[in-house]
DNA sequence: GACCCGTGGTGCGCATGACGCAACGGTAGC
DNA sequence: GCTACCGTTGCGTCATGCGCACCACGGGTC
Protein backbone atom coordinates (compact mmCIF):
# COMPACT_ATOMS: atom_id res chain seq x y z
CA UNK A 1 0.00 0.00 0.00
CA UNK A 2 1.03 3.40 -0.86
CA UNK A 3 2.13 5.93 1.86
CA UNK A 4 -0.23 8.59 0.38
CA UNK A 5 -3.81 8.28 1.88
CA UNK A 6 -7.02 8.76 0.87
CA UNK A 7 -7.34 12.63 1.66
CA UNK A 8 -4.18 13.54 -0.70
CA UNK A 9 -1.94 14.03 2.13
CA UNK A 10 0.51 11.23 2.66
CA UNK A 11 0.28 8.94 5.89
CA UNK A 12 3.04 6.96 7.81
CA UNK A 13 1.04 3.64 9.22
CA UNK A 14 3.61 2.93 12.37
CA UNK A 15 2.61 6.45 13.41
CA UNK A 16 -0.68 6.61 12.45
CA UNK A 17 -1.19 3.40 14.71
CA UNK A 18 1.19 4.76 17.65
CA UNK A 19 -1.05 7.93 17.48
CA UNK A 20 -4.09 5.91 17.51
CA UNK A 21 -2.88 3.91 20.57
CA UNK A 22 -2.22 7.62 22.22
CA UNK A 23 -5.76 8.73 21.48
CA UNK A 24 -7.27 5.12 22.85
CA UNK A 25 -5.03 5.82 25.95
CA UNK A 26 -6.89 9.30 26.39
CA UNK A 27 -10.69 7.91 25.61
CA UNK A 28 -10.33 5.01 28.16
CA UNK A 29 -7.81 5.75 30.84
CA UNK A 30 -5.83 2.41 30.99
CA UNK A 31 -5.50 -0.02 28.65
CA UNK A 32 -4.31 -3.51 27.98
CA UNK A 33 -2.00 -4.64 24.64
CA UNK A 34 -5.12 -7.21 23.80
CA UNK A 35 -7.33 -4.24 23.75
CA UNK A 36 -5.59 -2.28 21.99
CA UNK A 37 -4.95 -4.70 19.36
CA UNK A 38 -8.71 -5.31 18.68
CA UNK A 39 -9.26 -1.88 18.78
CA UNK A 40 -6.46 -1.15 16.65
CA UNK A 41 -7.08 -3.91 14.06
CA UNK A 42 -3.79 -5.53 14.65
CA UNK A 43 -1.92 -8.12 16.27
CA UNK A 44 -1.04 -8.35 19.44
CA UNK A 45 2.65 -8.35 18.84
CA UNK A 46 2.17 -5.16 16.89
CA UNK A 47 0.22 -3.39 19.57
CA UNK A 48 2.96 -4.59 21.92
CA UNK A 49 5.59 -3.06 19.92
CA UNK A 50 4.21 0.46 18.91
CA UNK A 51 3.68 0.75 22.54
CA UNK A 52 7.11 -0.39 23.38
CA UNK A 53 8.28 2.37 21.63
CA UNK A 54 5.75 5.09 22.84
CA UNK A 55 7.15 3.42 26.06
CA UNK A 56 10.38 4.12 25.78
CA UNK A 57 9.62 7.49 25.37
CA UNK A 58 7.61 8.16 27.87
CA UNK A 59 4.88 9.19 26.02
CA UNK A 60 2.94 5.82 27.79
CA UNK A 61 3.67 4.27 30.94
CA UNK A 62 3.04 0.57 32.24
CA UNK A 63 0.34 1.40 35.40
CA UNK A 64 1.44 -2.25 36.50
CA UNK A 65 4.01 -4.93 36.25
CA UNK A 66 3.07 -7.28 33.46
CA UNK A 67 -0.14 -5.13 33.07
CA UNK A 68 -1.83 -2.03 31.85
CA UNK A 69 -1.09 0.85 30.04
CA UNK A 70 -1.32 4.58 30.23
CA UNK A 71 -0.41 8.28 28.89
CA UNK A 72 2.73 9.09 30.05
CA UNK A 73 4.42 12.10 31.66
CA UNK A 74 6.40 12.87 27.60
CA UNK A 75 2.89 13.69 26.68
CA UNK A 76 2.77 16.34 29.34
CA UNK A 77 6.53 17.60 28.68
CA UNK A 78 5.18 18.21 25.42
CA UNK A 79 1.88 19.72 26.34
CA UNK A 80 4.50 21.99 28.63
CA UNK A 81 6.18 23.06 25.02
CA UNK A 82 2.67 23.90 24.18
CA UNK A 83 0.86 25.54 26.32
CA UNK A 84 3.08 27.93 27.53
CA UNK A 85 4.77 28.41 24.03
CA UNK A 86 5.62 32.11 24.01
CA UNK A 87 3.17 33.70 21.03
CA UNK A 88 -0.22 32.63 23.04
CA UNK A 89 0.96 34.34 26.78
CA UNK A 90 2.90 37.90 24.85
CA UNK A 91 0.61 37.82 21.70
CA UNK A 92 -2.26 38.05 24.25
CA UNK A 93 -1.22 40.07 27.27
CA UNK A 94 -1.73 43.54 25.47
CA UNK A 95 -5.07 42.56 24.50
CA UNK A 96 -5.30 41.18 28.43
CA UNK A 97 -4.24 44.54 29.71
CA UNK A 98 -6.47 46.66 27.45
CA UNK A 99 -9.53 44.43 28.56
CA UNK A 100 -8.45 44.76 32.31
CA UNK A 101 -8.37 48.77 32.06
CA UNK A 102 -11.53 48.59 29.68
CA UNK A 103 -13.68 46.88 32.38
CA UNK A 104 -11.68 47.27 35.65
CA UNK A 105 -12.17 44.15 36.29
CA UNK A 106 -9.03 40.63 36.77
CA UNK A 107 -8.74 39.39 33.40
CA UNK A 108 -7.09 35.76 33.28
CA UNK A 109 -6.43 33.45 29.91
CA UNK A 110 -6.27 30.16 30.33
CA UNK A 111 -5.67 27.01 28.40
CA UNK A 112 -7.06 23.36 28.50
CA UNK A 113 -4.14 21.20 30.03
CA UNK A 114 -4.48 17.85 32.75
CA UNK A 115 -8.01 17.75 33.10
CA UNK A 116 -8.08 21.11 34.61
CA UNK A 117 -8.04 24.75 32.78
CA UNK A 118 -4.59 25.84 33.29
CA UNK A 119 -4.24 29.71 34.23
CA UNK A 120 -1.35 31.19 32.44
CA UNK A 121 -1.72 34.75 32.61
CA UNK A 122 -3.90 37.60 34.33
CA UNK A 123 -3.87 41.32 34.58
CA UNK A 124 -6.30 42.78 37.37
CA UNK A 125 -8.17 45.94 36.74
CA UNK A 126 -8.35 49.00 38.77
CA UNK A 127 -11.47 47.71 40.99
CA UNK A 128 -9.34 44.44 41.57
CA UNK A 129 -5.88 45.60 42.29
CA UNK A 130 -5.64 42.89 45.38
CA UNK A 131 -7.60 39.93 43.35
CA UNK A 132 -6.36 36.66 43.77
CA UNK A 133 -3.17 35.16 41.15
CA UNK A 134 -4.96 31.99 39.75
CA UNK A 135 -1.83 31.72 37.38
CA UNK A 136 -0.12 28.29 37.03
CA UNK A 137 -3.02 26.89 39.19
CA UNK A 138 -5.15 23.78 37.41
CA UNK A 139 -9.02 24.98 37.91
CA UNK A 140 -12.05 22.74 37.76
CA UNK A 141 -13.58 22.71 34.50
CA UNK A 142 -17.19 22.62 35.11
CA UNK A 143 -16.95 25.17 38.00
CA UNK A 144 -15.32 28.29 35.68
CA UNK A 145 -16.22 30.59 32.40
CA UNK A 146 -12.58 29.69 31.52
CA UNK A 147 -13.45 25.66 31.95
CA UNK A 148 -16.45 25.66 29.88
CA UNK A 149 -15.21 27.52 26.97
CA UNK A 150 -12.21 25.44 26.40
CA UNK A 151 -14.52 22.59 26.79
CA UNK A 152 -17.74 23.77 25.04
CA UNK A 153 -16.36 21.70 21.87
CA UNK A 154 -15.23 18.58 22.75
CA UNK A 155 -16.31 15.14 21.45
CA UNK A 156 -18.96 13.26 23.90
CA UNK A 157 -16.05 10.59 25.03
CA UNK A 158 -13.55 13.62 25.10
CA UNK A 159 -15.81 15.69 27.54
CA UNK A 160 -16.50 12.22 29.61
CA UNK A 161 -12.83 11.93 29.96
CA UNK A 162 -11.65 15.57 31.10
CA UNK A 163 -14.84 16.32 33.14
CA UNK A 164 -13.76 13.53 35.84
CA UNK A 165 -16.67 13.83 38.83
CA UNK A 166 -18.25 17.30 38.89
CA UNK A 167 -17.83 17.84 42.95
CA UNK A 168 -19.63 20.83 43.99
CA UNK A 169 -17.93 23.23 45.40
CA UNK A 170 -20.65 25.61 46.32
CA UNK A 171 -24.86 25.19 45.90
CA UNK A 172 -24.59 27.04 42.19
CA UNK A 173 -21.95 24.46 41.22
CA UNK A 174 -23.14 22.72 38.54
CA UNK A 175 -23.14 18.55 39.63
CA UNK A 176 -25.24 17.46 36.82
CA UNK A 177 -23.93 16.21 33.47
CA UNK A 178 -27.24 17.05 31.81
CA UNK A 179 -27.40 20.47 33.48
CA UNK A 180 -23.56 21.33 32.15
CA UNK A 181 -24.32 19.78 28.96
CA UNK A 182 -27.30 22.23 28.56
CA UNK A 183 -24.98 25.30 29.36
CA UNK A 184 -22.02 23.97 26.75
CA UNK A 185 -24.69 24.08 24.06
CA UNK A 186 -25.30 27.76 25.33
CA UNK A 187 -21.78 28.63 25.07
CA UNK A 188 -21.58 27.04 21.62
CA UNK A 189 -24.54 29.16 20.80
CA UNK A 190 -23.89 32.48 21.55
CA UNK A 191 -20.18 32.09 21.87
CA UNK A 192 -19.48 32.62 25.62
CA UNK A 193 -19.39 31.38 28.85
CA UNK A 194 -20.47 33.27 32.23
CA UNK A 195 -20.07 31.48 36.34
CA UNK A 196 -21.66 32.84 38.84
CA UNK A 197 -20.98 31.88 41.86
CA UNK A 198 -20.13 27.93 41.17
CA UNK A 199 -16.78 28.34 41.88
CA UNK A 200 -16.68 30.47 44.95
CA UNK A 201 -19.47 32.25 46.05
CA UNK A 202 -19.53 35.87 45.06
CA UNK A 203 -17.28 35.48 42.18
CA UNK A 204 -18.15 35.92 38.49
CA UNK A 205 -16.95 34.97 35.16
CA UNK A 206 -17.31 35.44 31.68
CA UNK A 207 -15.18 33.45 29.05
CA UNK A 208 -14.91 33.56 25.55
CA UNK A 209 -12.93 30.88 23.19
CA UNK A 210 -9.67 32.47 21.34
CA UNK A 211 -9.36 29.90 18.19
CA UNK A 212 -6.24 29.26 15.81
CA UNK A 213 -6.06 28.99 12.44
CA UNK A 214 -8.41 26.42 12.13
CA UNK A 215 -11.01 27.48 14.16
CA UNK A 216 -10.13 25.15 17.21
CA UNK A 217 -10.47 26.32 20.76
CA UNK A 218 -6.75 26.63 21.71
CA UNK A 219 -7.57 29.06 25.40
CA UNK A 220 -10.29 31.47 26.53
CA UNK A 221 -10.41 34.66 27.80
CA UNK A 222 -12.38 35.56 31.14
CA UNK A 223 -13.22 38.69 32.89
CA UNK A 224 -14.01 38.14 36.88
CA UNK A 225 -14.88 40.18 39.66
CA UNK A 226 -17.29 39.71 42.47
CA UNK A 227 -20.59 38.92 42.19
CA UNK A 228 -22.56 42.10 43.17
CA UNK A 229 -20.73 44.24 40.58
CA UNK A 230 -22.26 41.92 37.59
CA UNK A 231 -26.59 42.75 37.15
CA UNK A 232 -27.59 41.84 34.20
CA UNK A 233 -26.33 44.72 31.89
CA UNK A 234 -23.29 44.72 33.16
CA UNK A 235 -23.09 41.21 32.32
CA UNK A 236 -23.76 41.37 28.83
CA UNK A 237 -21.27 44.54 28.33
CA UNK A 238 -18.69 42.52 29.78
CA UNK A 239 -19.27 39.86 27.36
CA UNK A 240 -19.42 41.60 24.09
CA UNK A 241 -15.74 42.89 25.57
CA UNK A 242 -14.53 39.69 26.03
CA UNK A 243 -15.59 37.84 22.89
CA UNK A 244 -13.76 41.26 21.03
CA UNK A 245 -11.03 40.32 23.23
CA UNK A 246 -10.56 36.61 22.44
CA UNK A 247 -11.46 37.57 18.65
CA UNK A 248 -8.59 40.12 18.68
CA UNK A 249 -6.00 37.36 20.53
CA UNK A 250 -7.22 34.57 17.67
CA UNK A 251 -6.52 37.22 15.05
CA UNK A 252 -2.77 38.30 16.69
CA UNK A 253 -2.08 34.18 16.56
CA UNK A 254 -3.26 33.67 13.26
CA UNK A 255 -3.36 36.53 11.24
CA UNK A 256 -5.19 36.82 8.26
CA UNK A 257 -8.77 35.27 7.17
CA UNK A 258 -9.12 32.03 8.57
CA UNK A 259 -8.09 33.68 11.92
CA UNK A 260 -10.78 35.97 12.34
CA UNK B 1 18.02 -4.51 11.13
CA UNK B 2 15.79 -6.16 13.96
CA UNK B 3 12.92 -4.26 16.02
CA UNK B 4 14.91 -4.84 19.09
CA UNK B 5 16.45 -1.90 20.17
CA UNK B 6 19.94 -1.97 21.92
CA UNK B 7 18.61 -1.49 25.29
CA UNK B 8 16.91 -4.54 25.37
CA UNK B 9 13.32 -2.91 24.40
CA UNK B 10 11.80 -2.68 20.75
CA UNK B 11 11.75 0.00 18.85
CA UNK B 12 9.67 1.20 15.87
CA UNK B 13 12.15 3.62 13.56
CA UNK B 14 8.96 5.45 12.42
CA UNK B 15 7.34 5.67 15.49
CA UNK B 16 10.54 6.96 16.92
CA UNK B 17 11.32 9.57 14.50
CA UNK B 18 7.64 10.55 14.93
CA UNK B 19 8.24 11.43 18.05
CA UNK B 20 11.66 12.77 17.91
CA UNK B 21 10.36 15.31 16.15
CA UNK B 22 7.99 16.61 18.45
CA UNK B 23 10.56 16.65 21.14
CA UNK B 24 12.20 18.73 18.56
CA UNK B 25 9.23 20.61 18.01
CA UNK B 26 8.66 21.07 21.77
CA UNK B 27 12.36 22.19 22.32
CA UNK B 28 12.72 24.98 19.53
CA UNK B 29 8.78 26.40 19.41
CA UNK B 30 8.87 26.14 15.90
CA UNK B 31 10.73 24.61 12.84
CA UNK B 32 10.76 24.15 8.86
CA UNK B 33 10.98 20.75 6.83
CA UNK B 34 14.94 20.90 6.57
CA UNK B 35 15.72 21.76 9.58
CA UNK B 36 13.94 18.84 11.12
CA UNK B 37 15.70 16.77 8.41
CA UNK B 38 18.91 17.31 9.53
CA UNK B 39 18.58 17.35 13.13
CA UNK B 40 16.77 13.60 12.46
CA UNK B 41 19.22 12.44 10.37
CA UNK B 42 17.09 11.40 7.46
CA UNK B 43 15.95 13.08 4.17
CA UNK B 44 13.74 16.05 3.84
CA UNK B 45 10.73 13.59 2.06
CA UNK B 46 10.78 11.50 4.91
CA UNK B 47 10.91 14.19 7.65
CA UNK B 48 7.44 15.97 5.44
CA UNK B 49 6.29 12.63 5.73
CA UNK B 50 6.09 12.23 9.53
CA UNK B 51 5.43 15.58 9.58
CA UNK B 52 2.08 15.57 7.50
CA UNK B 53 1.55 11.84 9.70
CA UNK B 54 1.43 14.08 12.30
CA UNK B 55 -0.50 16.99 10.90
CA UNK B 56 -2.93 15.23 9.81
CA UNK B 57 -3.58 13.80 13.66
CA UNK B 58 -2.85 17.88 14.67
CA UNK B 59 -0.33 16.96 17.13
CA UNK B 60 1.60 18.76 14.84
CA UNK B 61 0.42 22.22 12.98
CA UNK B 62 1.90 24.57 10.38
CA UNK B 63 2.56 27.91 11.29
CA UNK B 64 2.11 29.58 8.12
CA UNK B 65 0.91 28.06 4.42
CA UNK B 66 4.46 26.63 3.29
CA UNK B 67 6.46 27.24 6.24
CA UNK B 68 7.24 26.43 10.27
CA UNK B 69 5.63 23.93 12.02
CA UNK B 70 4.89 23.68 15.50
CA UNK B 71 2.74 21.35 18.14
CA UNK B 72 -0.32 21.24 17.56
CA UNK B 73 -3.47 21.02 19.75
CA UNK B 74 -3.63 17.28 19.76
CA UNK B 75 -1.14 17.40 22.48
CA UNK B 76 -3.07 19.53 24.72
CA UNK B 77 -6.17 17.15 24.19
CA UNK B 78 -3.64 13.90 24.56
CA UNK B 79 -2.19 15.65 27.90
CA UNK B 80 -5.99 16.99 29.02
CA UNK B 81 -7.11 13.05 29.17
CA UNK B 82 -3.71 12.28 32.13
CA UNK B 83 -6.44 13.67 34.71
CA UNK B 84 -6.17 9.73 36.17
CA UNK B 85 -2.96 10.38 36.83
CA UNK B 86 -2.10 11.92 40.36
CA UNK B 87 -1.74 15.96 39.63
CA UNK B 88 1.66 16.99 40.27
CA UNK B 89 0.71 20.48 41.86
CA UNK B 90 -1.81 19.48 43.42
CA UNK B 91 -0.17 16.57 44.79
CA UNK B 92 3.02 18.46 45.78
CA UNK B 93 0.83 21.38 47.28
CA UNK B 94 0.88 20.55 50.63
CA UNK B 95 4.59 19.66 50.88
CA UNK B 96 5.24 23.00 49.22
CA UNK B 97 3.67 24.91 51.97
CA UNK B 98 5.60 23.00 54.58
CA UNK B 99 8.71 23.60 53.32
CA UNK B 100 8.09 27.06 52.73
CA UNK B 101 6.59 27.66 56.64
CA UNK B 102 9.77 25.46 57.87
CA UNK B 103 12.38 27.43 56.16
CA UNK B 104 10.65 31.10 55.71
CA UNK B 105 11.66 31.23 52.17
CA UNK B 106 10.53 31.13 48.35
CA UNK B 107 9.63 27.25 47.44
CA UNK B 108 9.01 26.56 43.99
CA UNK B 109 7.74 23.42 42.19
CA UNK B 110 9.35 23.18 38.03
CA UNK B 111 9.48 20.97 35.29
CA UNK B 112 11.79 20.61 32.40
CA UNK B 113 9.67 21.87 29.26
CA UNK B 114 10.51 23.57 25.83
CA UNK B 115 14.75 23.85 26.90
CA UNK B 116 14.12 25.45 30.13
CA UNK B 117 12.77 25.34 33.73
CA UNK B 118 8.77 25.66 33.67
CA UNK B 119 7.66 26.80 37.09
CA UNK B 120 4.42 25.38 37.94
CA UNK B 121 4.03 26.23 41.96
CA UNK B 122 4.76 28.56 44.37
CA UNK B 123 4.77 29.18 48.05
CA UNK B 124 6.86 31.85 49.56
CA UNK B 125 7.72 31.53 53.41
CA UNK B 126 8.04 33.96 56.28
CA UNK B 127 10.84 35.45 55.11
CA UNK B 128 9.86 36.22 51.57
CA UNK B 129 6.58 37.06 51.41
CA UNK B 130 6.53 39.43 48.37
CA UNK B 131 9.21 37.45 46.45
CA UNK B 132 8.57 37.35 42.83
CA UNK B 133 6.26 35.12 41.43
CA UNK B 134 7.99 32.86 39.14
CA UNK B 135 4.94 30.59 38.54
CA UNK B 136 4.40 30.19 34.28
CA UNK B 137 7.83 31.39 33.45
CA UNK B 138 10.55 29.63 31.55
CA UNK B 139 13.84 30.25 33.13
CA UNK B 140 17.20 29.03 31.72
CA UNK B 141 18.45 25.81 32.83
CA UNK B 142 21.95 26.07 33.22
CA UNK B 143 21.73 28.74 35.74
CA UNK B 144 19.38 27.92 38.35
CA UNK B 145 19.66 25.03 40.67
CA UNK B 146 16.09 23.68 39.53
CA UNK B 147 17.51 23.66 35.68
CA UNK B 148 20.75 22.03 37.06
CA UNK B 149 18.16 18.83 38.66
CA UNK B 150 16.20 18.57 35.78
CA UNK B 151 18.92 18.27 33.70
CA UNK B 152 21.04 16.46 35.79
CA UNK B 153 20.32 12.64 34.81
CA UNK B 154 19.94 13.75 30.82
CA UNK B 155 22.30 11.73 28.18
CA UNK B 156 25.20 14.17 26.29
CA UNK B 157 22.58 14.38 23.47
CA UNK B 158 19.73 15.46 25.20
CA UNK B 159 21.73 17.64 27.13
CA UNK B 160 22.80 19.11 24.31
CA UNK B 161 19.80 19.77 22.83
CA UNK B 162 18.15 21.23 25.64
CA UNK B 163 21.08 23.90 26.94
CA UNK B 164 21.39 25.85 23.85
CA UNK B 165 23.48 28.59 24.60
CA UNK B 166 25.13 29.25 28.30
CA UNK B 167 24.16 32.46 28.47
CA UNK B 168 25.51 34.66 30.74
CA UNK B 169 23.32 36.47 33.51
CA UNK B 170 25.82 37.50 36.09
CA UNK B 171 29.60 37.19 36.50
CA UNK B 172 28.99 33.95 38.81
CA UNK B 173 26.56 32.33 35.95
CA UNK B 174 28.12 29.15 34.37
CA UNK B 175 28.96 29.62 30.71
CA UNK B 176 31.56 27.13 30.23
CA UNK B 177 30.11 23.09 28.91
CA UNK B 178 32.62 21.44 31.46
CA UNK B 179 32.35 23.38 34.19
CA UNK B 180 28.68 22.78 33.83
CA UNK B 181 29.07 18.94 33.70
CA UNK B 182 30.69 19.08 36.26
CA UNK B 183 28.72 20.52 38.65
CA UNK B 184 25.84 18.10 37.18
CA UNK B 185 28.11 15.15 38.04
CA UNK B 186 27.69 16.65 42.09
CA UNK B 187 24.06 16.75 41.63
CA UNK B 188 24.00 13.12 40.61
CA UNK B 189 26.52 12.40 43.45
CA UNK B 190 24.86 14.34 46.42
CA UNK B 191 21.44 14.59 45.60
CA UNK B 192 20.46 18.01 45.35
CA UNK B 193 21.77 21.24 43.28
CA UNK B 194 22.77 24.74 44.47
CA UNK B 195 23.03 28.24 42.18
CA UNK B 196 24.42 31.15 44.33
CA UNK B 197 24.07 34.29 42.23
CA UNK B 198 23.81 32.83 38.74
CA UNK B 199 20.39 34.24 37.75
CA UNK B 200 20.63 37.13 39.99
CA UNK B 201 22.98 38.89 41.67
CA UNK B 202 22.09 38.14 45.44
CA UNK B 203 19.75 34.93 45.00
CA UNK B 204 20.56 31.86 46.09
CA UNK B 205 18.59 28.37 45.54
CA UNK B 206 18.77 25.10 45.89
CA UNK B 207 16.81 22.22 44.68
CA UNK B 208 16.14 18.29 44.47
CA UNK B 209 14.43 16.17 42.28
CA UNK B 210 11.26 14.76 42.47
CA UNK B 211 11.03 10.55 40.79
CA UNK B 212 8.46 9.27 39.54
CA UNK B 213 7.67 5.17 40.12
CA UNK B 214 10.75 4.39 37.66
CA UNK B 215 12.90 6.50 38.99
CA UNK B 216 13.07 9.45 36.10
CA UNK B 217 12.83 12.98 37.14
CA UNK B 218 10.00 14.19 36.41
CA UNK B 219 10.35 17.57 38.51
CA UNK B 220 11.85 19.54 41.10
CA UNK B 221 11.55 21.60 43.86
CA UNK B 222 13.93 24.17 45.27
CA UNK B 223 14.05 26.48 48.16
CA UNK B 224 15.31 29.93 47.32
CA UNK B 225 16.21 33.51 48.89
CA UNK B 226 18.89 36.08 49.03
CA UNK B 227 21.98 35.29 49.28
CA UNK B 228 23.54 37.08 52.58
CA UNK B 229 21.22 34.19 54.40
CA UNK B 230 22.40 31.34 53.14
CA UNK B 231 25.61 30.58 54.29
CA UNK B 232 27.45 26.79 54.53
CA UNK B 233 25.76 25.77 57.91
CA UNK B 234 22.27 27.10 56.48
CA UNK B 235 23.01 25.56 52.79
CA UNK B 236 23.51 22.54 54.61
CA UNK B 237 19.91 22.74 56.66
CA UNK B 238 17.83 23.43 53.49
CA UNK B 239 19.57 21.37 51.45
CA UNK B 240 18.72 18.60 53.80
CA UNK B 241 14.43 19.76 54.02
CA UNK B 242 14.20 19.87 50.04
CA UNK B 243 15.65 16.92 49.67
CA UNK B 244 12.90 15.00 52.20
CA UNK B 245 10.24 17.45 50.95
CA UNK B 246 11.00 16.37 47.35
CA UNK B 247 11.15 12.71 48.36
CA UNK B 248 7.48 12.88 49.59
CA UNK B 249 6.37 14.38 46.80
CA UNK B 250 8.36 11.59 44.60
CA UNK B 251 6.32 9.21 47.58
CA UNK B 252 3.02 11.08 47.33
CA UNK B 253 2.94 10.07 43.14
CA UNK B 254 3.73 6.60 43.06
CA UNK B 255 2.88 5.16 46.35
CA UNK B 256 4.79 2.00 47.32
CA UNK B 257 8.42 0.70 47.32
CA UNK B 258 9.18 2.36 43.98
CA UNK B 259 8.53 5.80 45.07
CA UNK B 260 10.53 6.01 47.79
C1' DG C 1 -0.38 -29.51 42.87
C1' DA C 2 -2.22 -29.84 38.21
C1' DC C 3 -4.54 -27.84 34.70
C1' DC C 4 -6.63 -24.25 31.96
C1' DC C 5 -7.09 -19.69 30.27
C1' DG C 6 -5.70 -15.27 29.13
C1' DT C 7 -2.20 -12.03 29.38
C1' DG C 8 2.13 -9.59 27.57
C1' DG C 9 6.31 -10.47 25.23
C1' DT C 10 9.81 -12.26 21.60
C1' DG C 11 12.44 -14.78 17.56
C1' DC C 12 11.91 -15.42 12.89
C1' DG C 13 10.97 -15.00 7.92
C1' DC C 14 8.88 -12.32 4.51
C1' DA C 15 5.63 -9.04 2.29
C1' DT C 16 5.17 -4.50 2.13
C1' DG C 17 5.41 0.05 3.69
C1' DA C 18 8.88 3.58 4.57
C1' DC C 19 12.46 5.43 2.46
C1' DG C 20 15.74 8.21 -0.59
C1' DC C 21 16.23 9.99 -5.12
C1' DA C 22 14.95 13.04 -8.57
C1' DA C 23 12.16 16.41 -9.97
C1' DC C 24 8.59 19.81 -9.35
C1' DG C 25 6.24 24.30 -8.19
C1' DG C 26 6.37 28.22 -5.24
C1' DT C 27 8.54 32.06 -2.90
C1' DA C 28 12.05 35.34 -1.52
C1' DG C 29 16.05 37.89 -2.41
C1' DC C 30 19.10 40.06 -5.55
C1' DG D 1 14.88 37.29 -14.87
C1' DC D 2 17.82 34.47 -12.26
C1' DT D 3 19.28 31.91 -8.32
C1' DA D 4 18.71 29.62 -4.08
C1' DC D 5 16.04 27.42 -1.01
C1' DC D 6 11.79 25.74 0.60
C1' DG D 7 8.22 21.88 1.06
C1' DT D 8 6.05 18.35 -1.66
C1' DT D 9 5.32 14.21 -4.57
C1' DG D 10 5.92 10.06 -7.99
C1' DC D 11 8.51 6.15 -8.20
C1' DG D 12 11.33 1.95 -7.45
C1' DT D 13 13.90 -0.42 -3.97
C1' DC D 14 14.89 -2.83 0.09
C1' DA D 15 15.02 -2.38 5.11
C1' DT D 16 11.65 -2.60 8.21
C1' DG D 17 7.32 -3.59 10.46
C1' DC D 18 4.46 -7.18 10.54
C1' DG D 19 1.95 -11.67 11.70
C1' DC D 20 2.80 -16.27 13.11
C1' DA D 21 4.13 -19.46 16.39
C1' DC D 22 5.60 -19.98 20.62
C1' DC D 23 7.00 -18.81 25.44
C1' DA D 24 6.64 -17.40 30.42
C1' DC D 25 3.76 -15.87 33.85
C1' DG D 26 -0.24 -15.04 36.91
C1' DG D 27 -4.79 -16.02 38.34
C1' DG D 28 -8.63 -19.03 38.88
C1' DT D 29 -10.65 -23.61 39.39
C1' DC D 30 -10.72 -28.31 40.76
Amino acid sequence: MRTTGPEGGSTVQSVDRAVTILELLALHGQAGITQLAQELGVHKSTASRLVAALERRRLVEQVEERGRYRLGVGILKLAGATSARPDLVQEARPVVRRLASQTGETVNLAVLAGGAALYVDQVSGASNLSSYNWVGQHIPLHATSNGKVLVSELTDPELGRVLGDLTGYTPATLTDRAALDAQLAEVRERGWAIAVDELDVGLTAVAAPVRDARGDIVASVSVSGPTFRFDRARVAEVATAVCAAAAEVSGRLSPGPAGR
